[in-house]
DNA sequence: CCACTTGTCTACCACTTGGTAGAGGAAATG
DNA sequence: CATTTCCTCTACCAAGTGGTAGACAAGTGG
C-alpha cells in the first residue's frame, strides 16, 4: 500500500516541524504545503493534530530507547558506559537534530503532552539510575544521590546538544570539528564531575 | 500616571504567558482576559505582539542582569563565586520561575527574537569567560576551554532549574526541602566538575 | 462488470488570530 | 467653560485555525 508512505512522511515531517517551531507553532496547514499535500490528507492519516503530535512522540520515544539500548549494549562500566552513551546522543543530535528539538519541546511544563514522552521514557531512566547506583557501590562513579545526578547529566547533555543546534540556525554551520571539539569538552566535564574522589581502587 | 501601571501588569502577566505557554502558544486575547482587560488596550501600550515580546524580553535581560551583577558584587573567587551565582537563580527560580521559562523559550533556535536576548546578555557572558580564565590562570578552576565550560555550566544549571518547573506541572510541588536538596547536589556536582586535579596550591 | 475499499482531493464551517478605526469617559490644561 | 491629552473601550475585519462532509479516482475481489 502506497499510502503508509505518505503516512511515514507525515510523522517525519511532523518532528522536524514540532521541534523547531512547538506544538501551537505548527499548523496543519504549513505542514500540509511543506508535504506537498493537502491538510485533510494528513487528518485522514491522524484524526486530529494532537493525534499527530503524540504519534510523533511515541515514533521519537522509540528511536531514542533505540539509541540507548545500542550504547548500552556494549556492557560497559563506569565512565565508559557514560562516554558511549554521550558518543550515541550526539550522533543521533548531528544526523536527527529534529528529534532534540523534539526532546526540548515536550519536556516544556506546559506541553500538551508533557507526561507522555516522560512516560515512555521511564524505563530508560530507571535503568540509567540503575545503572549509576550499580557503579557508586562498585566505586567506579562518585557517590551522591543517583536522581540528582542523571538529572545533572541529563541536563549537560541536552543543554550542549540544544546549544549545536542553535549555533546552525544562527547561520554558523557548526563544523564537523567544532562538533567533535565540544564532545570532548562535554566528556572532559562529566569525567570531572564523576570520577571518585579517591581514584579507582585499582592500585595497592 | 495610572496607565503605567497598566503597562507594568501587561509586562508582568505576559512574562509569565510567554515562559509558560510560548510566543506562538499566546494569544492576545488570552493574555487580556487573564488580565481583566481588552486585547486593544494592551495593543494601545504595545503597538504588536511581537513589540510585547520583545520589551518582555528585554525587561527580563534587565532583572537577570542584576541578579548576576548582585551575586557578583561581593568579590568572590573561584568555586565560591561560582556558587554565589548558582544560588542567586536558584533563588530567582523559586521566586519567579517564570523568568526562567522565558529564557527556554526564547533560546529555542526559531524563537522569533533568538537573537534578542543573547544581544543583552552577551556582557554578561562575556564577563563570566573572563571571570573563568582568570580562575584558571590562577588555579582555582580546572583548566579547560572557558567557553565550553561556561556552557556546560549554564546547561546543568538551567536545566536543574528547569526540571524544578517540571516537577511542579507533573503534580510533585517541590518542597522547600526538596529543592534545597537540588541546590545541593548540583554544588556538588560542579564542584566536583570545576576543581582542578592537582588541589589548590596552598599547601607547602 | 459491479460493489467496495483506500487515499487524496475540493468545498466549506465555526472559531480564533493579530490588528484597525474610532467612540467616549476622565482628567488635566487653557 | 472649552480643549486637549490620556486611556480604555466597542465594533469590525481579513486571514488563518482545526476540523467535517463528501466528491472522485484508482484499485481490488467476486
Amino acid at each position: 500500500m502506497a499510502g503508509s508512505d505518505t503516512r511515514r512522511r507525515i510523522l517525519d515531517t511532523a518532528l522536524a516541524a514540532f521541534g523547531r517551531d512547538g506544538y501551537a507553532g505548527t499548523s496543519l496547514d504549513a505542514l500540509a504545503a511543506e508535504l506537498g499535500i493537502r491538510k485533510q490528507t494528513i487528518l485522514y492519516w491522524f484524526p486530529s493534530k494532537l493525534d499527530l503530535f503524540e504519534a510523533v512522540v511515541d515514533d521519537t520515544a522509540v528511536d531514542l530507547a533505540d539509541a540507548f539500548d545500542e550504547a548500552a549494549a556494549g556492557g560497559l562500566t563506569g565512565l565508559d558506559q557514560v562516554q558511549a552513551i554521550v558518543d550515541r546522543v550526539f550522533r543521533l543530535a548531528v544526523h536527527r537534530p529534529q528529534v532534540l528539538g523534539l526532546v526540548r519541546e515536550v519536556t516544556r511544563p506546559e506541553s500538551p503532552t508533557a507526561s507522555r514522552l516522560g512516560a515512555r521514557i521511564r524505563p530508560l531512566y530507571d535503568r540509567a539510575r540503575d545503572f549509576l547506583m550499580r557503579e557508586m557501590e562498585a566505586g567506579r562513579i562518585r557517590r551522591s544521590d543517583p536522581a540528582m545526578l542523571l538529572l545533572s547529566l541529563y541536563s549537560a547533555v541536552v543543554g550542549m546538544v540544544t546549544e549545536l543546534e542553535v549555533q546552525r540556525t544562527v547561520g554558523f554551520e557548526p563544523t564537523l570539528r567544532s562538533t567533535v571539539l565540544r564532545r570532548r569538552e562535554l566528556m572532559r566535564f562529566l569525567r570531572a564531575a564523576l570520577t571518585p574522589e579517591h581514584p579507582t581502587p585499582t592500585g595497592p
